[in-house]
DNA sequence: CAAGGAACTGACAACGTTGTCTAGGGCCAT
DNA sequence: ATGGCCCTAGACAACGTTGTCAGTTCCTTG
């Protein structure tokens, strides 16, 4: 009479084990066990009951089943930017090692702003994931003492908690990798080298910028303030600042750029300043990059290279770890970066008077 | 007299709605109204549990919530890959959009496997999310019949659905920007073109391809098999492909890159094969990528751009609408690509005796 | 043949929350 | 003074699953 073919009672919504077990002729706990593959079903039962999962399309509920058993088995990712190649590779990671827990993943950007990555931390939390992996933007993570009261795990990633946070940390070596990027322009014949870095607030900015100073003292170089940039990478700010640099009386040799971003936007500025089509080794200027990017190679692009792929594992295997139990004491990790010679960062210094030739 | 500074009983895990009431002294129900701003609590009453609240670091079990109330509030995104650019642009869309809404999201990589898509989305299901975004990897959707029965909804994202699946879907016109970029190097007095596109199974790969055909058709060019290469990037194939067409008898004056990957690839190995540093120009061929790349500016590389990004908000907006009750039949919308000129698209034809010169 | 056990199945409570319904008390208007 | 209404608060069931425990059947074994 109604026009839906189905046999028996039309339900609207999901069927649930309820309705599996009466169109099964089976209690409620059976279907739980066939849909568990619990033993002890006898195979005939377990059969009739599959036939009527298959029938009425049956998708176990994970929300009751997460609220009777208290684990999720699901994990939250708080990074930066997704967008982001360098982000976005370590989310790959994490994903693979989640993939291969048999976890699942939520993820989300914090946009370098505090509230929303704590607001996102929170929601994960809310929703009882079992662990967290995250790059922090703020630097109080007091709100997470709750969530550590209540057992979760929390590994950070690229950048340490606040002060007081007592977790696992995956980085990379920052300070080393500005001091092995200077030091190579240094080797290379340069005594001024400019430092394009970040917002000074980021921990990765502030260590790059420790490092490049580390390697100037250690050559008995003066650190010249008028060198350092460190502002988010907003392109018309970079090329002001660039022709701001390379106009000054004495201008720099080299740059080392702070991060993937601004080394790409210094080779855009770069571009648009010298009118040079080929913007590596536009104006002459030396230049080795933070962080290594798809094209560095064909640009000829020396960069210090770091290992998004490799943080993400890193992370999330430690993650797994506590996941599986483990107690030891909290662990900081630094990866070691790796100096990548392409051709930019080896160039000489260029005598003053053969600039303007591009 | 235990080491629990805490006053009262010690429960270990977290704390519930119970225990907040208990501590405040009112009922579970009145913690329920304060913890979802409910109105109706006397403000004095309210101020006593929310400084239980804090005190006990209570945070709401979502999973109950869910469960009890039916909706979820989040989404699921499935992706071909988080690291590759365009679904890196892409999730960032729809990342922001759901944030926009108050929602959470899900996020996985099929990588190309269709069962793992089908993994992905029916653990999604399970979870019970809203929504689904999709890239779909495989081409049968059967296995979704059952959650919109159930009124899941789901749009379908840079590639349509299987036969059968009627879903909202989002595409770029791919067919068109095979026309485009094909028919811009014909305007430029191309008449050998090669075509170096992904897997055949895959719908903008063969899409992109069908705009090629139908170009070089629109010309009165004849369609030469041995032009077109369909298989997934791989470097050392590409490179063995491009050397080749490079050296047949009738070689192409020209190619078009099918999508992201194989027009860095062909870079790549034209860099290799040629040993031109200047990758853009290297062997005087014309190139025209299709899908925008960073650096491509610089690089001087004539594209076919896509807008991951919109397609990821458009694909979201659709979802979100249908969210909140929007009946409307399917709809399947194609983003129109955009001819970007570099340089490297607007090259004549180069005579074959002056190739070696590169 | 009785007793014991193995194999299978089911009844029931509990997970932590929210929706519905009811109850008490104070205040206003009649 | 009394009925009625609003404001506040709580009791209780229900969401769909899983863990515990108890029951039934049938087979084995002494």
């Amino acid at each position: 009479m109604g026009d839906d073919p189905c046999v028996g009672e039309t339900r609207r919504g999901r069927p649930t084990m309820n309705d599996v077990a009466a169109a099964a002729g089976v209690a409620l706990k059976t279907v739980s066990r066939v849909v568990n593959s619990e033993p002890g079903v006898n195979a005939a039962t377990a059969n009739r009951v599959q036939a009527a999962i298959e029938r009425l399309g049956y998708r176990r509920n994970d929300s009751a089943r997460i609220l009777r058993r208290g684990r999720t088995a699901s994990i939250g990712l708080v990074i930066e930017d997704v967008a982001d190649a360098f982000y976005s590779s370590l989310s790959r990671a994490v994903e693979d090692a989640a993939l291969h827990h048999g976890y699942l993943l939520f993820t989300g950007s914090s946009r370098e702003d505090a509230a929303r990555e704590r607001d996102l931390v929170l929601a994960f939390c809310a929703r009882r994931v079992d662990g967290l992996i995250i790059v922090p933007a703020g630097s109080d993570h007091g709100y997470l003492a709750p969530e550590f009261e209540a057992g979760i795990k929390a590994v950070f990633a690229d950048r340490p908690p606040g002060a007081g946070c007592e977790a696992d940390t995956v980085l990379c070596d920052n300070a080393g990798g500005g001091r092995t990027g200077t030091a190579h322009l240094i080797a290379h014949g340069h005594r001024r080298i400019a430092f394009l870095g970040d917002s000074p607030g980021i921990f990765t900015a502030a260590e790059r910028l420790r490092g490049y100073r580390q390697a100037l003292a250690a050559a008995g170089l003066p650190y010249d303030e008028g060198l350092v940039v460190m502002a988010p990478p907003d392109p018309a700010r970079m090329r002001a600042d660039l022709a701001r640099l390379l106009t000054a009386s004495d201008p720099p040799t080299a740059l080392l750029a702070g991060n993937g971003r601004t080394t790409v936007e210094t080779l855009r500025a770069l571009a648009s300043l010298t009118g040079a089509a080929d913007a590596g080794a536009a104006g002459g200027l030396a230049l080795v990059g933070f962080d290594d990017f798809e094209l560095a190679d064909l640009l000829g692009i020396t960069v210090v290279a770091q290992d998004p792929a490799r943080l993400g594992r890193t992370a999330a295997d430690l993650l797994f770890m506590r996941l599986s139990g483990d107690e030891e004491p909290t662990s900081r990790i630094e990866l070691a970066t790796r100096l990548v010679p392409r051709g930019s960062g080896e160039r000489p210094p260029l005598p003053l008077r053969d600039r303007t030739a591009g």
